[in-house]
Formats: C-alpha cells, structure tokens, sequence
DNA sequence: CGGTTCCTTGAGGATGATCAACGAGGGTGG
DNA sequence: CCACCCTCGTTGATCATCCTCAAGGAACCG
C-alpha cells in the first residue's frame, strides 16, 4: 500500500537514484520530503559512539518512510542510508500536505499506517525490555515471520547475524550462540549456516 | 488536545469511574474502545514472567489512550491500569470511527498525535539500545523535561525510583547507584530524596 | 585465486541483576 | 499520641550474563 505513482508525479514528485549504502537523510535533519521507495531498499537506524547500531526498519519497494517526522515539523530520530542501489520518488513537504488535504482517503490510509507502526514499536520495546537475548531474537523472527505472511511454515531468515544483531540490540557473537543452543533446542534449524525458522 | 468533550457524549461517549489500580483493559484484549482521561491517570505497560516492567506510556487528565490498535484492528500491546482515581471517557469503536469521518480535523488531530507517539517511541529505543544506565536515565529526564515544557531550568522529577526503572529498563538499585553518581558529578541535584534535574 | 564479508570459538572481564537487610517517612487506627 | 504498617530509598556482597577482544575458518564473488 502507497501513494498512487501517477498522482505522486502530478503533484511534482520526483524520481532519484541512489547507490547502495547512500544517506537518504540523517539523524537530526528536518523533514523536507515525503519518501517513497520506487525500487530498493532502505535501512533505518541509529548507531551510539561505540558504533553499536539499533535497526529502526527497514524499508522496500512501494514502502514510503520517515513520514513521522514529516507530520510534526521534527527532525529525523534516526539515519536513513540504501543497501541497494535503489530509486526513490521524493515529494515536497507542503505538496505531500495538500495530497493529504486534497484526498481524505490518503489520509485515512496513513492513520492506518502510522497506527501499525506505533503497534509494532512498542511490541518491539516490549520484547526488548524483556532482556534475555534469546526472547528478543524470538520476537524478531516471530515479527518477521508474520510480515512475510508465512507464519506456518518454517521459512528461511534473510538476515545476517550481525543485522539480527542490529534489529535486537545485541552484539554478533550473542546472536551467533544464542542460534547455537536453539538449533540444538531445536527450535531453529541451520543448514549450510542459514537460518529458518 | 483532545476530542471536544460535549461532542463525545452527543455521540454516546460514557464516563466511567475506575478506583485506583483498575485495569482498563489488558494486554492482548482486542480493542474496542476509544479511552480518554477526564481526571486521573492511567499507565500504560509490559510485565515479563520475572515481574520485570517496562512502562510504554502515562496519560493524565485531557489524553486519550490506546488508540492504536483500533485502528488497525489489533489487540493491546500492553495493560492499562489506573494509578489514581480516575474518571474516563468511553466511546464505542464504530462511534469512534463515524466521527473521524465527520470531522476531518480531527482525523487530521489524530494523525499528529500518531506522528508524536512514533517519534517519541523512536527516540526511547534509540537510547534503551545505548544500553549504558546513565545515558537511558538522562534520555528519560530529558524525555520528561521536554515534555513538561520547563527546558531550560531545573525541575522536580516527579517520579520514584522504581518508576524511573519501569520507563529505562533497569532495576531500582541501579537507578539509585547511578543518581548518587550523577549527583557526584553534578548532573542532578539531590534534595531530600527529591531529584532535580 | 585474492579479497571481501560473514560466521565461529574461546578466554576473560565488566556490569548490571539479584538477594538480603535496614532506615526513614507518612498515614492510619486503636 | 503511639504503634504499626506501608512505601520508598539505600547499601553491600555475590553472581550470571553478555560484551570485548582476538583469532581463525568458511563462503562467496569478480
């Protein structure tokens, strides 16, 4: 779900290209634009001094992102870079509120979605707050497991330790023991060093 | 901020009293209601098996709350119990529903107060990821003083030890060992068990 | 192949959690 | 008024856990 491209376009949206691994915006920026991912994908995050980073989402094509922001004439809680080579439509802030003005089902649909992320924010900070390391990379995959649609089956987790590391607040070789002792728990299973659960 | 008060009861909004230390409503309970506070206070929150909490937000008189998960159809993410006597306003979801599509301003009121909470779920897992005790605190109290709108000087923090342990993830006895350190380094003030900060 | 990036393991250490005990203040009811 | 009981704050000792640091192996890609 997303903005109509053709409407994007009437409104002055422009299309731009990014490498992988460019800044999109950084912590701190005020929100000029309204982002929608055409092709590629985003990572948003925050990293402190020790270069620890906290993966705050992740972002794929038809995804807009960094809207918050947007709303409350605030600056960016965290960095936004590509890791992919991606094109991403941007649209100016005032155009982005007279859509919003102009369609009141637009503005339905990102109540609907702001209300999803607050949701799964504080499922996150929840399960965060819960500590032990295995907990919190359950919760992980269980939420991204339900995003994916495949909650059934057992499914391949496209993540690299050090991004699960990323998106749990733990340190790589945690993750790393932690998936250990679960394969051994049988509750995840590893072959050829990848993850499905 | 809030929905005009005579407009929730023309449209069959109910006050209700609740004692101190009432539920509201309960984790994982599907949502159904509208919620806003007419006098008193309520705190939402997750409690893990070890009885570990973590507080995911505190309304007082004015606020609405738990609005999320109606929109999106979900179940709460956290419980919801009073911490003083208090009287709240219910209204029923569909009720709900027909107003923000009678009146777009408040659908657009909603949609800022969306864009409020997400940034400021953003920051807090921003800095309880920064995982040192004393940058979680000071994220708080900045968190706090921010929002009571005294930025500049020093004000009361109007909350105990353990509550400040509820809002940062820590245990009572690090939250005291590292105030008597601020105090030390003179970045709170501590009169009569009171901080200031 | 040579160079990345990712995964893995071990040893050691720091830090916050845990457990236990106590003090101080405030309110209540006898 | 006093005794009692809450709640809150405080401190010390010990422990478990995750982080850190260091090193090396495996997989993948141009």
């Amino acid at each position: 779900m997303q903005i109509d491209l053709d409407l994007l376009y009437t409104w002055g949206a422009v299309a731009k290209k990014y490498k992988k691994n460019e800044i999109v915006f950084d912590e701190d920026e005020i929100a000029n634009f309204y982002y929608q991912i055409l092709d590629g994908s985003v990572r948003m995050f925050n990293s402190n001094d020790e270069g620890k980073e906290f993966t705050q989402g992740i972002f794929s094509a038809g995804d807009g992102f960094g809207e918050p922001p947007l709303f409350i004439n605030e600056t960016y809680p965290a960095k936004a870079i590509t890791i992919q080579d991606s094109t991403i439509i941007k649209l100016s802030k005032d155009k982005f509120f007279k859509i919003l003005d102009e369609y009141p089902s637009i503005q339905k649909y990102f109540l609907i979605l702001l209300a999803q992320k607050i949701h799964a924010k504080a499922r996150t900070s929840k399960e965060i707050i819960n500590q032990k390391p295995e907990f919190r990379i359950i919760a992980f995959l269980n939420s991204y497991k339900k995003k994916s649609g495949h909650s059934s089956e057992k499914i391949l987790i496209p993540y690299t330790r050090q991004e699960v590391a990323n998106h749990t607040g733990l340190r790589v070789e945690t993750v790393i023991r932690v998936f250990t002792k679960m394969k051994e728990t049988n509750k995840v299973e590893i072959i050829n060093h990848k993850i499905y659960y």
